[in-house]
DNA sequence: CGAATGCATCGACGCTTGTCAATCTTTTCA
DNA sequence: TGAAAAGATTGACAAGCGTCGATGCATTCG
């Protein structure tokens, strides 16, 4: 859980960055998400939960070899982001992509 | 022209990010490119070399709205993380987007 | 209830980054 | 040759970021 969603990002938002020069305001939502990507230990925490499909925060302290609050903060700015969704399941946390961001993304890049 | 590139994001580098967990030197690599765009006037800029094909430094400088020094500290950032190109004509300096890039992000973000 | 556990928050630290004014370099052209 | 112009570099500064230890807050279980 944690971590509130900041972003739009909505379906409609953003065409392709190759379409026509990006409005101030969506370059700033963009480059958010973009930014949540531009650290190493935070792109190979998504990677893990990408490729997980859903990956509890305990099983990901160990690999990526940083500090239980370290990783929460990741954790947070991934959400915060809008990349990431977070469930509380009992004692543990649950970490899985949310639905649509990589497409957005990727479409963004076209 | 200026900015050595780093980066080798070569064709057979790195794999989706939703296939296997990143290794943490392709995550290094490519977290400067996604990093390179992580700042809205950064962004933006790129937005702006993307649709047009290829631009002149002189011509970016207006619409942005930023300094000459701080145009150029853009255009080398996004140069080094491998993402656009330069060829000095002249006096000028034309931008284009490294042919390539685009298509292996989207292909990481896949 | 009370101990244990998973995660968030806080405070602090050093490093990086975005920005600009000033200056230097290179190229053009009168 | 000398003035003008485009762009790179330098130096400086404030703001942001990644990291960790210490602490706080829930939840589980004996």
């Amino acid at each position: 859980m944690t971590a509130t969603p900041i972003p739009l990002l909505s379906a409609e938002c953003c065409p392709s960055i190759a379409a026509a020069p990006l409005a101030e305001d969506e370059a700033e939502v963009l480059a958010g998400a973009f930014a949540a990507l531009g650290d190493p230990v935070r792109l190979r925490l998504f990677s893990m939960i990408a490729s997980a499909g859903e990956i509890c925060s305990c099983d990901v302290q160990e690999p990526l070899g940083k500090s239980q609050p370290t990783v929460s903060h990741h954790t947070k700015a991934l959400a915060e982001a809008g990349l990431i969704t977070g469930e509380k399941r009992g004692r543990w946390v649950y970490w899985s992509v949310t639905p649509g961001r990589l497409e957005l993304l990727r479409r963004v890049l076209a």
